[in-house]
DNA sequence: TATCTCTGGTGAACGGGTTCAGTGAACCGC
DNA sequence: GCGGTTCACTGAACCCGTTCACCAGAGATA
């Protein structure tokens, strides 16, 4: 197909201009040079339509003005926004967002970081299935890091935007113990085999501390995934009179084997979400859950990030706390 | 921060191996030399951790494997579905993708294009806003480009992945008018302000010839926004027994919006969407929408998009159908 | 034996920027 | 009038692969 003519040079400009290739170089970027010599390039860059080549750049500089997005699962309707939103933002920084997602799997996710650090991105953002896995501190001394969500467990990163789960899981459950529930079943994309993820932990700890029995399950955020883990939960002998979801895209799940069981949300089940959408407002009832204000962590992380990918030596970390948008999906248990 | 030691190079692997770079570099891609040769160079670059440069390999070789994928709106969530599956496709064939969107604005949509150009992405797919653009003729002379969606208008693309858009007008007012309706309201985000764009002339031949009066309404796929449009719609005198909607995304809003004014879906309101969510069956009533293929229409656009990466000389078409997914958002208009 | 064709490999010229060390001129103070 | 700065700019090395032209030696052919 194309493959069009040779493209325009700096060698052109130079040559136009009288100037030298480095001169040139430096005008394009406003360094060195007079003003009056900066201009003088500046129109002859115009006039001949040239641009630097960004790949030749990234080459001689060393930055190639990419920011590597690593998520656990694309399948959440919350991490598509963020991922959207986060890359809006980084254009406007003059950067480009290469985003992946490990689909939940840890292996997966070692790969994937280290083919974007093989791939010379200036700075990598994490939103990790595994914020514990031993290769994170390798990969933090090749290219820095921000993490959103749980913070990483033994490596050095650049940044941190830290969404306090632990508080929303204790918001979440003393929601749910304060209407009167005992027993409640927790859909979670955490995978049970490895008990240590940040997630279970803070489940567990507050579930002892409330005094209230969790069964925990592991769920895929893609709806048809969701709904089947949802039924088996709820076709268990002993159901619980009420599931937190970790993820509004599960809690969709939820809604489905709930209806599929003939269930009455919330007279017969109290379904709980996180991290709110728009749409879960649409349904009926509409769903309540946990809220973080998006908008606020992805404008903090695309600051992180951009310094990061600067190089800017000090680490910073940001907090950020949750709250309950309350729909109408939770009710006190029915007696019996 | 990080900024590690110097990397292993390719002159290091031809120093430990005793042969020319060359001959390493060959070696790494498996051509001109020798079988043995081939295996001690695997060899000597493993233990030293080589690992070719993505970024030296682009400059030399003209090619960068990376692939611009520009779309209208990632608001809207079906738009979103298809970035994340085809950014994995992609993957697949060991590509990165930069995903854009234009924010429906086609003056964004020239710039972004542009700016993918300068990138030197091997490769461009395209769910444009405006395919009547004249720059599309100049981008296609430059990169290769994939369109998906409906065709470009004056430009020699590489493929394409047509959705017959026209079908699925007629099968959304067919299915609207076999109920009864006379008068529908259509949301589509395509701005009424240059009327010659595709979705539009689909909407006014087939009311023309099935006879019925459309009123059409620009909206965007953000819920809040579609909600705001929705009213405009709902609140006139004379409002539409019916509103077909361009993204199911935007269905979404005239949900939200009969529910603010009060108005039975379908008994008082019917609704059609387009672009079949999984979230959307979960509305009550759940939204009839016209639904296409996603994963085929992916999975074509990434053999395309990959083809003419690699300079394919045929250019290949593909087109798919719709068809209609029957929830109970549409009925009869009351008798009024 | 002389010539030709492969095979497997080498050397060096790219690709297109950035950046560092250095240079000539103008300007400074005294 | 002279050493010391500063300013504006130059030359060339460098980033790290790919690829093209070329070559030595082995084997085939005449």
């Amino acid at each position: 197909m194309p493959r069009p003519a040779r493209r325009v040079t700096i060698r052109d400009v130079a040559e136009a201009t009288g100037l030298s290739q480095a001169a040139v170089s430096y005008a394009m970027r406003g360094l060195q040079v007079s003003e009056e010599t900066q201009e003088r390039v500046r129109r002859a860059a115009a006039e001949l339509g040239y641009e630097a080549n960004p790949v030749a750049r990234a080459l001689a500089s060393g930055r190639t003005g990419m920011v590597g997005v690593l998520w656990a699962s694309l399948e959440d309707l919350w991490q598509q926004e963020t991922v959207v939103a986060l890359g809006a933002a980084l254009l406007g920084d003059d950067r480009f967002a290469i985003v992946l997602d490990s689909g939940g799997d840890p292996g997966h996710e070692e790969r994937l970081a280290r083919r974007l650090v093989d791939q010379r991105v200036d700075a990598m953002v994490l939103a990790p299935v595994d914020p514990a896995a031993p290769f994170w501190a390798e990969v933090a001394e090749q290219v820095p890091l921000v993490v959103v969500g749980d913070a990483l467990a033994g490596a050095r990163t650049a940044g941190e935007v830290v969404f306090d789960n632990r508080s929303g899981v204790t918001l979440a459950l003393e929601h749910l113990v304060a209407l009167g529930h005992r027993h409640i079943g927790v859909l979670t994309p955490t995978r049970p085999s490895t008990p240590d993820r940040p997630g279970d932990v803070h489940v567990r700890a507050e579930a002892e501390r409330l005094g209230v029995r969790v069964t925990i399950t592991t769920a895929r955020h893609g709806l048809d995934d969701a709904t089947a883990a949802a039924h088996d939960v709820l076709a268990s002998p002993r159901r619980p009179t009420a599931v937190f979801c970790f993820s509004d895209s599960i809690a969709h799940g939820a809604y489905a084997a709930a209806r599929d069981l003939g269930l009455d949300v919330p007279r017969d089940l109290s379904v709980l979400g996180y991290d709110a959408r728009p749409v879960s407002r649409l349904l009926s009832p509409p769903l309540t859950t946990v809220d973080w204000d998006t908008t606020a962590i992805v404008a903090a992380t695309a600051r992180l990030v951009t310094a990061a990918a600067e190089g800017a030596p000090r680490r910073r970390r940001v907090v950020r706390r949750p709250s309950l948008l309350e729909g109408g999906s939770t009710a006190p248990p029915r007696r019996g």
